[in-house]
DNA sequence: ATGCCTTTGAAAAAAGTTTTTCAAACAAAA
DNA sequence: TTTTGTTTGAAAAACTTTTTTCAAAGGCAT
């Protein structure tokens, strides 16, 4: 339309694209002060702005990240994203985002629509369990890391995680110091990586204490707030007896204690619930929830830095890192 | 890399580059179903992806639209997010999400990093007050829709956005109708059109009403639960008297909520508190917050639809949409 | 046999960049 | 004067597509 190539402004200064090119790019070398001036002016009077797609297609880098989350609208994510777009922009790197909605197709669908698009990177936030799909984006040699969940080395290139088993073992060891025998564990979806992970933690904390696993304290369903109210719902219908909940995700848990409330029960006087993730509503949700604390804001920013370095070729070692949750007592658990 | 290219296609499949273009975009006519079938086969077994770079710079449409927004972790956006990416995502488009920060210069580079990437168009939250940059940005004819805030016609294309002024006017109506005479206001930044709309109408339901307006009694800080808790809590030290209080965002209301709670006051018996947007965190927020309600996923499909007729050239008319925001009695406000 | 139309597919131009190669001009050194 | 080197800038190739134009071949009617 009415903006400018390159070659516009090679003509309006009587020179080649070649030049006009060296003086866009900082390539000094090669051109006169008189000359790169000239050219300098005539690109700020006619607002010339560079084609970042014509430069893409002839460097072969976009300077485009993916970054493919479950969903954009669950609490969970805004401070990943807020991350990642940050170290993202500090280095001049755009980010496209998508929601695959839990869904593997959608999940492979965009991960094809990134190499369709050039990405030099991707960084995911697989919702899924399988990733057989994955070993077909890997043909395409796109940087991979992932967020959350850890993939076999040929799958991603790096990747970073909370330590869900040892997460959840150490939620349930302080729960079963305060005297809990009966404690309830929920998750969302059993396939993920990381409730996998979390339920055998759960699970190990139980046989360590000699506790027998109970199946009808263990459930899964997905990670929201309405899943955590419904299962707490059933869980008190059903008579089930128990005087502790830990949960996968603090959706969830805040979930658990909207139900009790609903039905009177008092947290944590008469049920202790421990969330996991330390998102930022379990500080603004009163009363505020006790939570494994995983530091997203810094795992995105080293997810991206490690994307970043893989990109730029100067990957060290230690791909694959595991952060050690942290345990936060609020005021949804009892002082043990 | 090891990615093919369509000249690839065509050398393997002994044809030129513009059959294997002609399959790939279902121009069927001009080639044979025999050849056809045998490119889409070679395509179909060396996974060849077209390079939309390439296709963008040929076809001069990306296929890549901007949003634009203040901040991505403030609770505010998830819904818009979402809605302006499903929509677009349906549509085929991919989005490129940036934080502006509050920051008029970053505001203004985003919108020229867009033009750059030859961005098909983009949708803009706006934060700052000032909008001089606009004008260099429309410079380059690239479709721009706003969302939250109205515009002079030649700033952008179409916009939507909650009529605030009506929507305080009723908030004070409530308010001042249950007898409330002291009642506060608190809202975001001063400088944005919103706010300064919403105080238009707390000033025009005092006079209504044959109150007195109260300076001491109207406060802006920023859109944060945090200025919530500290403005509420100078009031109270302040000694300042009032019955009600009315904020220009929910988040800015459950942080009064907060502070009120903390300083032993009761909401609604003591305080009546009215919030205004109706994020989704003000129905998980207990108590939950009484709000003026404004459907942004809703607006926000509506402004990626209009920006996607923009863009097609197809666009009727009323391009400046403003919704009536809807009262919601929750449990921070009595029943009057 | 000639003319005309249709089908098929090749060739080339175009889009807007970067990058490499090459040529000209000029000064300095031998 | 010749050689060498440096500065300056032009030309062209490359990146990967789409799109337009053109040519060849075959079929059919006259």
């Amino acid at each position: 339309m009415s903006t400018y190539s390159i070659s516009d402004i090679a003509r309006i200064c009587g020179v080649s694209k070649a030049t006009v090119s060296r003086v866009i790019n900082d390539k000094s070398d090669g051109v006169g002060e008189e000359t790169k001036q000239r050219i300098k002016k005539v690109i700020q009077e006619l607002n010339y702005r560079p084609n970042m797609l014509a430069r893409s297609v002839a460097t072969s880098r976009s300077g485009l990240v993916g970054l493919i989350i479950p969903d954009v609208s669950n609490l969970f994510y805004p401070k990943i994203i807020r991350g990642v777009n940050n170290y993202l922009s500090l280095h001049d790197y755009s980010m496209i985002l998508c929601n695959s909605d839990y869904d593997p197709d959608k999940e492979r669908a965009q991960l094809l629509s990134m190499v369709d698009k050039r990405v030099d990177g991707v960084i995911l936030c697989s919702g899924v369990s399988n990733e057989e799909f994955l070993v077909e984006y890997r043909e395409y040699h796109i940087p991979l890391v992932s967020i959350g969940r850890i993939f076999d080395n040929y799958l991603c290139d790096a990747s970073i995680s909370g330590d869900n088993l040892h997460g959840a073992l150490m939620a349930i060891r302080y729960l079963i110091r305060g005297g809990n025998k009966r404690i309830v564990y929920l998750d969302g979806n059993a396939g993920v990586a990381g409730a996998a992970q979390r339920f055998k933690g759960y699970r190990q904390g139980l046989s360590e204490a000699k506790l027998d696993y109970l199946p009808e304290l263990a459930h899964f369903g997905d990670f929201s707030i309405e899943y955590g109210i419904s299962i707490t719902q059933k869980l008190l219908e059903d008579k089930v007896k128990f005087t502790a909940i830990m949960t996968g995700s603090d959706l969830i848990a805040i979930g658990v204690v909207k139900a009790l409330h609903r039905a009177g029960l008092r947290v944590p006087e008469d049920i202790d619930v421990m969330g996991f993730d330390d998102i930022e509503l379990s500080q603004i949700f009163e009363p505020q929830l006790s939570t494994m604390a995983k530091p997203h804001y810094d795992m995105a920013t080293t997810a991206t830095r490690m994307l970043i370095s893989l990109i730029d070729g100067t990957m060290g070692e230690m791909r694959h890192l595991t952060v050690e949750p942290r345990i936060i007592l609020r005021s949804t658990t009892k002082i043990y």
